[in-house]
DNA sequence: GTCTATACGCAGATAGAC
DNA sequence: GTCTATCTGCGTATAGAC
């Protein structure tokens, strides 16, 4: 990506990346309100003043303008509002990191959309989710190898930290599917139940999760 | 429904009966294969030997042909292999349930993808869904009321009790999700390591699940 | 009663004018 | 770079064959 945007940019570029965060940000309203395949090239297009067609010369294809909406989507959530934060106190930021997606309800409704219909090798953002995933589950396994080296959890071996960190993002993903299914579900109560209890396991190093 | 099925039908039915039933058939290969989406009638009605026209004339539309599968899926797993057990005992055949997931891949990724998109008030598909998580989290709420009028495991609330099926719920579908995103996903031991835990916290009625 | 042939409107994608 | 056709394939609806 020749994207380094200095302070100054003397040519061309700078109204083209310019146009391309306008048509992203409008590829985003109409995603969030009609989904990935509800959503046309030709009403995001008309959201944003152009035509269907700049679309795809901007893009490539319908899915090279959902990869970048995803990668915007990630740049909102997962950088902001974790950073700094590290071992356990990772994990026991999740409930409210959750609880603040119920604010973006399109978006998530777009990314837990996605997720699930990448999980065909077929499709086209498949590589972006596995990977997306992959990095997701690093992140939380170096955290909670932070907190093993630190002396906060008992001994865990790294296939229990492998599950571990698999449930979290099972419990994370699964509810917020059910929030959407049911706005009555008590996000924030769920994700807490299950973070305080894991955490409780992990200290104790209890027997019901050493296998 | 006038299908009673008695055993001698007389007359037309029979022959739209079993029709149905192949057509059903093939949309299941076809939907497991390529998706929902990407799944068209066309393909299926190839698939079965018959004109796409024909599908609608069954079925009403593609949401309704969905709606028969997903019938189908429902009357081939739920059902299969959880009668007969209540209680405790039924929270304990969910990993072996949900290994049993993995031979029938293209079916569980057809259900998470129809799960994910139908989160959309506006999919046709919403109704159905929606019913179907409710019920289930109403079928696991009463197991778990039944242990705890057994005296199986510590008092809780029914608030308490909601919370503790829908993090089972996730468990599930999340893990379900990262399995087919990443075959090397051990389902059955992610599943067996939440389930014994969540039992253990019932037994003990420790203090991280109580609010 | 079932099924097919056919048509309509919309989708994503491509080619070429300006 | 962006637009205006235009292509192919989709879901859907209907009329009529058998």
């Amino acid at each position: 990506m020749p994207e380094k945007t200095r302070a100054t940019v003397r040519g061309p570029y700078r109204t083209g990346i310019r146009r391309r965060e306008q048509l992203v940000a409008a590829a985003i309203e109409v995603f969030a309100e009609h989904g990935y395949a509800g959503g046309s090239l030709r009403a995001i297009a008309e959201h944003a003043g152009v035509s269907h067609a700049s679309l795809i010369q901007h893009f490539g294809s319908k899915e090279g303008l959902l990869t970048a909406v995803l990668e915007e989507w990630d740049r909102r959530t997962v950088q902001d509002g974790l950073a700094d934060i590290s071992g356990l106190d990772y994990f026991r930021r999740l409930p409210e990191v959750m609880a603040a997606h119920q604010d973006n309800r399109g978006l998530l409704e777009l990314f837990t959309t996605i997720a699930a219909e990448a999980s065909s090798p077929l499709h086209p953002a498949h590589g972006f989710i596995v990977r997306r995933y992959a990095t997701n589950l690093a992140t939380l396994a170096d955290h909670l190898r932070q907190a093993r080296a630190a002396g906060d959890i008992a001994a865990m071996s790294d296939a229990q930290i492998d599950i571990e960190v698999r449930l979290v993002t099972a419990a994370l993903d699964g509810i917020g599917l059910q929030w959407l299914l049911d706005p009555s579900t008590d996000v924030a109560a769920s994700v807490s139940t299950y973070v305080e209890r894991a955490i409780a396991s992990w200290v104790s190093g209890r027997g019901d999760d050493r296998r």
